[in-house]
DNA sequence: GGGAGCATGTAACGGGTTACATGATTGG
DNA sequence: CCAATCATGTAACCCGTTACATGCTCCC
């Protein structure tokens, strides 16, 4: 087995691992839905052509190993499984890599902040977008609790979608709440002086 | 003035454009620390070497402009100011750039996921830690609130302001349940087979 | 005297995205 | 038959970070 110095893996490496840590084996394309619906929920999810390249790279040392699926017809396709190497650089990462901040990328919040360059009807119009798609992705998060609730193992991954579901409430009534004060503040007298 | 065709601006550059629509003459250091306070509420911090890169990059097609301050020490210092074409460059940018879903990186979360890799007690530590920092950040942001609201025009940093509040305050109430739902977890019929 | 803060940058690097390419199968 | 989905990638590019460099001044 290849087990060269380790070159450092990137977050999004091990990332992938953590989707592979749950023992099951998955293709790249597998991977990418897989990451949608768990890992964009904390993390972010990578582009297909990223979660190829990783798998690469995870390979090479020996963290995970992969094997052809003959498939009925034509196609090709490629899953891949964790190695017992690949666990422990995973246990290691989690263990040593420093726990930051958590960060937050907000287009709709910008705007907020920006409010005094935008029509005020439009921001309105963001907000209200922002709150309902929120409410709807309440709806599929819920329905993701049922799926994950059903496996066996999957404790911790349930415990996220708990979460993630007090967050999408709050975040609504967040929305909801700043239309409010939106209002206060626009029929305010004046104070903002750049405003449209 | 050199009104070149726009090369496209980062979303970087544009939230730097962003800090300077207030209307300040601002440097690039009172840059960082001001984009620490707001813009890493619901964007990010970019480091100060690139604020220094953007601002050129901004200065070239006349969004901002810039002059020396004569200090009374040697130090030279650069201040900055955005022109009518970069107020207009930001409103067309809010106007036409899409607005993406909101996206969170959490790297507390991300070790929830892997729960079956880390030692529970380790866990609950992490997450403790996390809703204390949560808590310490909240009383934070409640005094840059009270400096916000004392300024004339700021009626929407300080809704955002408010709404970071909000956002804390079950960042730290969801971390709270966390920690009671992990018991229930822990607690229960070996369900999580690899846990440690 | 020395450390913290002020103030501005450069160079190298890597990580990740977008856009594109390819081709097969399934379902309406 | 056409769109959607399955499935895997390559190449170009940019964005942003890290690490470093420089030198001043204020305050203990």
């Amino acid at each position: 087995m290849p087990q060269q110095k380790s070159t450092k893996l990137s977050g999004t490496a091990n990332a992938v691992l953590g989707l592979l840590s749950f023992g099951e084996e998955l293709s790249g394309y597998d991977l990418k839905k897989w990451a949608d619906h768990s890992l964009s929920l904390f993390f972010w999810s990578p582009a297909s052509s990223q979660i190829y390249a990783e798998l690469r790279r995870l390979e090479a040392p020996g963290y995970v190993t992969s094997r052809q699926v003959p498939q009925d017809d034509l196609r090709n396709k490629r899953v891949y499984r964790i190695t017992d190497a690949g666990r422990e650089q995973l246990i290691t990462w989690l263990e040593t890599e420093a726990i930051g901040s958590p960060v937050l990328k907000h287009p709709v919040l910008m705007r907020v902040w920006l409010g005094h360059l935008i029509e005020s009807d439009r921001l309105r119009e963001v907000i209200e977008e922002h709150r309902d798609r929120t409410a709807a992705r309440l709806e599929d998060l819920h329905r993701d609790l049922d799926i994950v609730a059903a496996r066996e193992n999957w404790a911790y991954p349930e415990l996220i979608i708990r979460w993630s579901e007090r967050y999408y409430e709050a975040e609504r009534d967040n929305a909801e709440q700043l239309l409010r004060e939106l209002d206060a503040v626009e029929r305010a007298p004046a104070s903002n002086g750049a405003s449209i």
